[in-house]
DNA sequence: CTGCCCATGTAAATCGTTACATGATTAC
DNA sequence: GTAATCATGTAACGATTTACATGGGCAG
């Protein structure tokens, strides 16, 4: 349902065809949805048959592109589903944090390389959404003009504090995971080999209930400086 | 592939059952890579056909009870896939992230609704996976205890910080939704409608390309106080 | 005229969800 | 004895991926 309503969104500030959905998409709603080209015709084809969008292939044209824009029907459909409150979050699923869980049994290069690769690949994320938040500042971002275009003027900035903050999100997603990876290399780090741990990530707690029973006897005071926050 | 895998990795510190793993499931690898138990018997039955598991129903179980343990393959699959390094991630799909992204366009009270939703429901992550996290550092979480009981008790500090860094990654997650959430409301709170907006939550850069022609004069100095950071 | 990008698709396979079926056990 | 929970599944459908097909335009 989300690609179909991500493309219909697309399809509510600007007209387009599948083609350019597939390159232009990446920079708006397929940022948080991205799917591949062959996934966006089916999409696009049953959009058209709900009655949601209206394709047109212009005669002249010898590349037979077909271009969509959004009816009046679609309007109304994608607001009920932007605005609808239902219960169910979508399922978490996260490979490579999966990836990570499992890990520890493999050596600390393996995992090394591992962190290093997430952090580089969030930092690359950072700045893309970095440079793509600060073009929806500076009034630079295509789509944006385009929904600005259609804008009660008096709206305009509070449309633009929308856009910002949606691009914001993946912004601090990106900055969030590259300073995960960081403190795991940081503390991995002091870390000679698996057997040779200087610092634990945490502040011991009631670890003693592992080796023997509870006594209810507090906590001795922690012999290891936490590190991360 | 991944509920493949994070079922095995499940596996691989402790035997169960399809039905223990649909609910334990949950509290480890599942927390990363969440699926119904439909999928998970399904999955059993494919892994079992691949040699990675055994299952064996004792013959006195009245309720045929299937509980599954990792083969010497498994392992072996287990760590080839855990170590690989494919340059291909998961695709981004974030139902809300696109939600909010067409939000602009519904009422103030829709957006704030929408918002404080979003808060709720990473509050309840950031108190789950916190303690979570404090189960781990404790020594009292039950797949961890798992999991220590096979390791040498050298690297046993090693592991729990490896688990620790694992739940701490849902942790992050969790407080930066709250955060952006948080900032969003702040900011909504300034608005008295569309048409009034007090602040901006960047600071204006040259928005004046937007109006007149590119003029070569430098923006004038902003107006308004940037709020989020 | 050859190779590459434009532009749109189709078919098959896999992955994931929804709905339902079944029988046994346990708590009241 | 009856309702809830235990425990395992199956069938149908929808979403997604992978691989391939096709035909036009354009640069060398």
């Amino acid at each position: 349902m989300s690609l179909r309503f991500a493309l219909l969104g697309f399809l509510s500030t600007t007209p387009a065809s599948g083609y350019t959905l597939g390159r232009k998409f990446a920079d708006g709603a397929g940022a948080m949805w991205e799917a591949l080209p062959s996934q966006i015709y089916l999409e696009l084809q049953r959009l058209e048959d709900l009655g949601l969008i209206e394709g047109e292939t212009a005669k002249d044209d010898k590349l037979r592109r077909r271009v969509y824009r959004i009816t009046k029907r679609g309007r109304e459909e994608l607001k009920i589903w932007v605005e609808s409150e239902s219960d169910e979050r979508q399922r978490e699923r996260d490979a490579e944090r999966v990836r990570f869980l499992f890990l520890d049994r493999s050596g600390l290069p393996a995992i090394r390389r591992h962190v290093e690769r997430h952090r580089l690949h969030y930092e690359q994320q950072l700045e893309r959404w970095n440079r793509h938040r600060d073009d929806i500042a500076d009034g630079t971002q295509e789509r944006l003009v385009d929904r600005l275009a259609d804008c009660p003027p008096r709206e305009r900035d509070f449309v633009t504090a929308m856009k910002w903050f949606a691009f914001d999100g993946l912004v601090r997603r990106a900055r969030m995971e590259t300073g995960w990876a960081e403190d795991i290399l940081t503390w991995l780090d002091t870390c000679g080999s698996k057997e040779e741990v200087a610092t634990l990530p945490f502040e011991p707690r009631r670890r003693e209930t592992n080796r023997r029973k509870a006594t209810g006897i507090d906590a001795a005071p922690p012999k290891r400086r936490s590190q991360a926050r």
